[in-house]
DNA sequence: GTGAAAGCGCTAACAG
DNA sequence: CTGTTAGCGCTTTCAC
């Protein structure tokens, strides 16, 4: 259902009980200091009385305003994505707001349903982290719409007039690689996750610079598209390693991946960080007590969280300024699984 | 802000536009069946000219419904309650509900402040995870307000008037310490968590009935409150291991205390598995690569999950029915650092 | 099948 | 400081 039969007690009823007119049971309700404090107490304790709820949508509605954020993430059970979640949602509370979650779960038209759900359930602002690129016919609606938009850790290059805050992919995936050259590797596999993914396509640029600036050699054959998981990453490695000239180090999109990398080696016998050097991206907490503990970029999922909040909440509240990136700067994580 | 200025692509326009009655592209905009399928064409290509948004905000304050449900967890970073969510968030999404999310942190206040805010959104039904007792005042606010209530992996003795899903936890206990008894050991601690939580005062119990089932001492000593969380067991265990008779084994009040609690082992030069067993509780997934493995008793967060949307679901249908409660069974999962 | 009128519960605007 | 009036965008009767 969702129907709800008793009628619900309203200003009106708490006004007519407190002998006052339904304008000053309003201001009462929201707190207004133009309203006598004796008049005030009254209305208050007519309140609850009565067991008055206030009506936030009826509210809403009148005043055309909305204090819910809708908040789009691809995951919930990748622990980078419930940090990411973690993040905005703490400091969205702080300030106030209600939160609506949406998950892609890397479906584009999830994308699509969730952000018109949103629209129409009137929230007023948007975080995303999409999934894929936006149509320019999305784009135009959103905005149209006119409700600010923040995007977080996955870009996309239709929506350039959203604001966008993440870490430095490029540079992340090119102190990974450029770690793994300075332990001594030449032939280095760039596993898992997809290109649908600028976070893939980033990370991937910085792995080929690294290796250009050293003057090694690019073999396609080292890079492995597989699902961003667990059994994504053990997949990924057996599949790997079945080549010809196996690597001897690997670059996982993510911690996740490579936590199922280390699994998959352990099942052919190598050991991960002895026999081939595994270095993930993410630094999930996890990370640090894994055997052998992993080697990873730190990405700052919670942080960035939080910036996308705080800045979204400025747009709401009237900021006007060029949409703009904020890159934050990754670090690097040396542990026991890069030998 | 919050505040929209361009005013929106209204019912009305759109009926003006077609040259059809507000009525009329309403019962369209629903998708009724009522209508003439040449009104119907008509008055959504006019819809999609101007670029028309539903507004289920003003549709549900005349209609008195609502699809969103409130859900409230008290931590979004543990992986257990993550999954908790996951599993409620994607059953919803399928049934088409829109969710609030509501995060207590283990505050009473926050979790009555986020109650109150969820009706005052006019949710239609709300799924939490309590975090401390409910005042009979809030159980009376929330009966009297009408709209089904679902609980889910932690209990209030003062809510039994809803319905309540979630893993056995005394037999969970019970299998936990029964487990480290048939490994020979009897003096077998129960580190972490604390009685504000029902799951922790069942799991406690399940501890006693196992040791007074074996006849074994009890030393209250060997219970120790902490926070949930992996610096909480990490602390404990130093402190538990400067008593003067220190415990061979412990029971953790869950996976990410028990993480913790190796870690703490092992600053202190123990090796968990080896010179102590240690056992957690919910199976979080990287139970299965931490070193050694963690052995610990599986509490099937998502599927729990799932049922309690699903129930909320059929609450919201009009089921009528004593609230009631739905215990499911926990397993025993043996790893490595049992010995 | 479609239209006209009333009203969900609230706030804005203005008067006093 | 408080009251009056109008109306947010939609759905619900109830005519026709």
């Amino acid at each position: 259902m969702s129907k709800r039969n008793k009628s619900r007690v309203t200003l009106e009823d708490v006004a007519r009980h407190a002998g006052v007119s339904r304008a000053t049971a309003s201001l009462v309700a929201r707190n207004s200091t133009l309203i006598a404090e004796k008049t005030r107490q009254k209305v208050l304790r007519s309140m609850k009385e009565l067991g008055y709820v206030y009506d936030r949508i009826a509210s809403n509605l009148r005043s055309r305003s909305s204090y819910i954020v809708g908040v789009i993430i691809t995951e919930i059970a990748n622990p980078y994505f419930s940090e990411l979640l973690a993040g905005v949602h703490q400091k969205l509370d702080r300030d106030g707001y209600t939160v609506i979650l949406g998950t892609t779960y890397g479906s584009r038209e999830k994308q699509e349903k969730l952000i018109s759900t949103m629209m129409e359930n009137r929230v007023g602002g948007m975080i995303l982290s999409p999934t894929a690129e936006f149509s320019p016919e999305l784009v135009g609606r959103i905005r149209e719409w006119g409700i600010p938009v923040v995007m977080f850790a996955r870009e996309v290059s239709t929506g350039t007039e959203f604001d966008y805050i993440g870490v430095d992919n490029v540079q992340g995936g090119y102190m990974a690689t450029e770690h793994l050259i300075g332990r001594g590797h030449r032939r280095i596999a760039y596993l898992g996750g997809t290109p649908a993914s600028s976070a893939w396509r980033h990370r991937r640029e910085g792995y080929r610079k690294a290796l250009e600036l050293h003057g090694l050699p690019q073999d396609d054959r080292l890079i492995l598209n597989t699902p961003d998981t667990r059994e994504g990453g053990r997949q990924g490695v057996l599949e790997l390693f079945a080549g010809i000239e196996p690597p001897t180090a690997l670059f996982c999109y993510n911690d996740i991946v490579a936590l199922g990398a280390m699994q998959g080696l352990r099942q052919m016998g190598l050991e991960p960080g002895r026999d081939v050097a595994v270095i993930g991206f993410d630094n999930i907490p996890e990370t640090e007590q894994t055997f052998p503990r992993l080697t990873t970029i730190s990405a700052f999922p919670k942080k960035i969280g939080m910036m996308a909040a705080e800045l979204l909440h400025e747009r709401m509240n009237g900021l006007d300024r060029q949409p703009f990136r904020q890159i934050i700067a990754p670090e690097l994580v040396v542990r026991e699984s890069t030998g």
